[in-house]
DNA sequence: ATATTATATATGACCAATCCTATAATAGCA
DNA sequence: TGCTATTATAGGATTGGTCATATATAATAT
């Protein structure tokens, strides 16, 4: 499971508490794996039971104790062991497609609308996209060796691609409907 | 919920039992939106409650009952009402990336070892998905009128388009990490 | 003075999806 | 004759993830 590999990932770093994680996971990975909070902790006990982490706790008077979470060693032969491992090909999950699977059912004109807005919603995603790299320069800077920033930008040069796909082919998808040169709708009620 | 949608979605063309819905989920939309058999029939029990599918049940001696579902009116106007409605953006979650965001631990060598083996896979898997409409040409021709036909193309072309993304990426970081313009590996143990 | 935000952990309820299993008859094949 | 695939429905257990909420203090902003 990512999320437990996540978090080793990131304890092999430098030891962390689970409020810790929950902000590095939203200042880096969570473009392609959000985090909830409750999760995380939920996650936490489980590695620790497991013992692939193992904790020091703060006691602090009238506040929740302060929970450092680091790796251990068999923690760190995990992380290696799922790094190099061959993950089995997901199956994707778009719900968008579903849509478009069953648009014959609407007007061109309701499509095209549909399609458009949803371009549009796209190419503000993309625009967004763009900035991050800058936007996250001084936190990258800060936190990560530049063999690390070059990975993390291998990401996000990732997803920049699969958007700039995705806008290119709902274009073309656009043009078609535009011209016609798809079947009519035929029969509508 | 995608999958209550797509079977109102196939329910608009004609009715099916949970049985028919299963096949005709693998002969198509599983590609971007795959369906467990048990959860079909969990959904349509779901949607019989909710009124927007109506059962026919026709008894059998000593087999159990083939119940024979159609979308009702309200099913209709949700159908449609869901066709038009703007998706909240996806958050992804691509477990591959997990990994490749974690890749500076490991060694040049294991990295290039493992982007390559992704890439064959990923070509495999392009391969496949190109001989699909071939493949499937009978039954589309079967089922569908050329409007259902053009959409249910639309969303393999969206397919290919995003694995040849994908792929293009990983190539181009292939290629940078032979040409040794990334960052070098430092002090690994 | 007051309200909000940040720090920090944690639980309960819930949901979609997956996996496994049970049932039961028929059709086709070896 | 026996084996497997097809037709057909359905429930239990579990997992991964989300949402809401509770608690409690310090710092900061209005």
């Amino acid at each position: 499971m990512s999320l437990e590999h996540a978090i080793l990932g990131f304890l092999n770093y430098i030891p962390l508490t689970g409020y810790d994680l929950k902000k590095a996971f939203d200042a880096s990975v969570h473009h392609f794996w959000p985090a909830d909070q409750s999760q995380i902790y939920r996650t936490l006990a489980r590695l620790t039971e497991q013992g692939w982490v193992e904790v020091k706790v703060i006691q602090r008077e009238n506040r929740p104790p302060r929970r450092v979470y680091s790796l251990t060693e068999a923690g760190q032969e995990e992380l290696r062991c799922w790094l190099t491992s061959l993950l089995p090909p997901e199956d994707a999950r778009i719900p968008w497609l579903v849509q478009v699977f069953f648009a014959g059912l609407l007007s061109d004109d309701e499509i095209l609308a549909i399609f458009e807005r949803v371009a549009k919603q796209l190419r503000a995603k993309l625009q967004r996209a763009h900035k991050i790299p800058e936007e996250s320069a001084a936190y990258v800077e800060a936190v990560g060796s530049p063999r690390e920033t070059f990975f993390w930008m291998l990401t996000l040069d990732y997803r920049i691609k699969i958007m700039e796909a995705e806008l290119a082919w709902i274009e073309d998808a656009i043009k078609r409907l535009q011209r016609k040169d798809q079947p009519p709708a035929e029969q509508q009620q």
